[in-house]
DNA sequence: TCTGGGGTCCTAGGACCC
DNA sequence: TCTGGGGTCCTAGGACCC
């Protein structure tokens, strides 16, 4: 049996947990340059905001609601996300962090009495250690997992878990999804299920799988066997670590100049690198990424990358030159920028580098002293305390966050004031 | 006015080999 | 005029997730 313990509004109950004016009161988190709404609290949700929606339609409601609005503040998210993982790695065996809301777990040979009395449990420590409220849903598969989870957060009287044993218990419930609604099926398949008359979540799972991969996937066609209790995606191995890491953000204005770009993709890659350090991985290949604002249809359009190849390396100085040199690739003047960004593939983990592949023919050393320096006056004074040349200079890149609140639990100058 | 960011996996198709 | 076919490797891009 599969677990999947999931945190209720993840990103607005963090900020509520630190900003008590805020507990029962519509909120909502926008994204990076405040654009649109990607996360709400409940109340919230009850006044009919929906997901991705644009800043500028939520503004009546401040007045009419008292909307509370935050910009995003991943500092916090990624602290308190750690916090809760801990909890649940102190309390369940083969935690599987899969997101920074959610983690699945292996429940296997417990009885369903001592399920239900760990799972409520795991959700009076959470709560206890970070304030947050988890549901939880267990199953057979990861992917009924997410339908009992689902059930967990919609029915009041389960008080935050349902466990589902017998896959026949399920068929009312899969009656009254759309298939949207199951986890691995969004907007294209959903459609594309409807035109073969296929409109609910049961109806998929009694469809012929060998059919279904046929006319869609193996993808799919694992989806309607996990469906049916049969469990074909299995934990991930905590040891086994991501393979490639992105970094990159839409600037606060267009830019225009390959000169006023570099500052911005300096930092990227520095917050790419010093994630890279954390994980203790190297590189063999950087791409940069350049783009315009696909949503201004009337200026022009242009979309490019430009990689690099390297000998495996966590270099920060070599890395951020090569991206410098990508970024000299894919530059061409004459339109207006909205985007870069970094993305790093082929990580390997550094124990597995023989050392004389460390060694490197440019003319630039790779110093491990100098990098170990870097790391710690970073870790101790802030991400930027040391950082490249070149992020210094224009600050004309940097995203609007106007309703950002403080980083409570990162930064020694953010602290959360108690009054006694 | 404003339109997120960071990931994974799979597939199709081209290049190349014999 | 006829102009193989199967295997592998790589990359770009699609679809999905949170």
């Amino acid at each position: 049996m599969i677990a999947l313990i999931d945190c209720n509004n993840f990103y607005a109950s963090c900020e509520q947990v630190f900003q008590p004016q805020l507990a029962g009161k519509p909120l909502v988190v926008l994204s990076n340059n405040d654009g649109n709404v990607i996360a709400r609290s409940s109340e919230a949700k009850k006044l009919g905001i929906g997901m991705g929606v644009l800043t500028g339609s939520v503004r009546g409601f401040v007045r009419s609601h008292e909307l509370q609005i935050r910009s995003s503040n991943y500092a916090l998210y990624g602290d308190m996300s750690s916090r809760v993982m801990e909890t649940l790695e102190e309390l369940l065996p083969n935690v599987e962090r899969y997101s920074i809301d959610e983690a699945f777990a292996d429940l296997s040979g417990l009885s369903r009495a001592r399920m239900l009395e760990l799972c409520q449990h795991v959700r009076h420590r959470v709560q206890r250690h970070t304030g947050l409220q988890v549901s939880i849903g267990v199953a057979q598969t990861k992917t009924l997992a997410k339908v009992a989870n689902r059930l967990a957060k919609r029915r009041p009287e389960l008080s935050g878990v349902c466990i589902g044993t017998e896959t026949e218990s399920f068929g009312r419930i899969l009656e009254q999804m759309e298939t949207g609604d199951v986890w691995g099926i969004g907007r294209k398949i959903s459609r594309k299920l409807t035109g073969f008359g296929i409109h609910n979540a049961k109806q998929l799972r009694d469809a012929d799988p060998v059919w279904i991969k046929k006319q869609f996937s193996v993808v799919l066609m694992r989806t309607v066997l996990e469906l049916r209790g049969e469990s074909c995606l299995k934990l991930e191995e905590p040891e086994e670590s991501r393979k490639s890491l992105m970094c990159g953000r839409s600037f606060g204005k267009p830019l225009k100049e390959l000169e006023d770009i570099r500052p911005a993709l300096t930092h990227f890659v520095q917050n790419a690198v010093t994630r890279l350090w954390k994980y203790k991985q190297a590189t063999s290949a950087l791409t940069v990424y350049l783009s315009t604002n696909r949503f201004r249809k009337n200026i022009a359009q242009r979309s490019v990358s430009a990689s690099v190849e390297l000998s495996a390396t966590d270099n920060l100085i070599l890395l951020n030159a090569a991206a410098q040199r990508a970024l000299e690739q894919a530059f061409e003047s004459g339109f207006e920028y909205h985007k870069v960004g970094v993305l790093l593939h082929d990580l390997v983990s550094v124990k597995n580098i023989p050392a004389s592949l460390f060694e490197t023919e440019s003319g630039i050393k790779n110093s491990p002293e100098l990098m170990w320096a870097v790391r710690k006056i970073n870790a101790k004074f802030g991400r930027y305390t040391v950082a490249s040349a070149s992020v210094s200079g224009s600050s004309d890149w940097r995203a609007r966050s106007k309703f950002r609140s403080p980083a409570f639990t990162t930064c020694w100058n953010e602290l959360p004031l108690v009054q006694a």
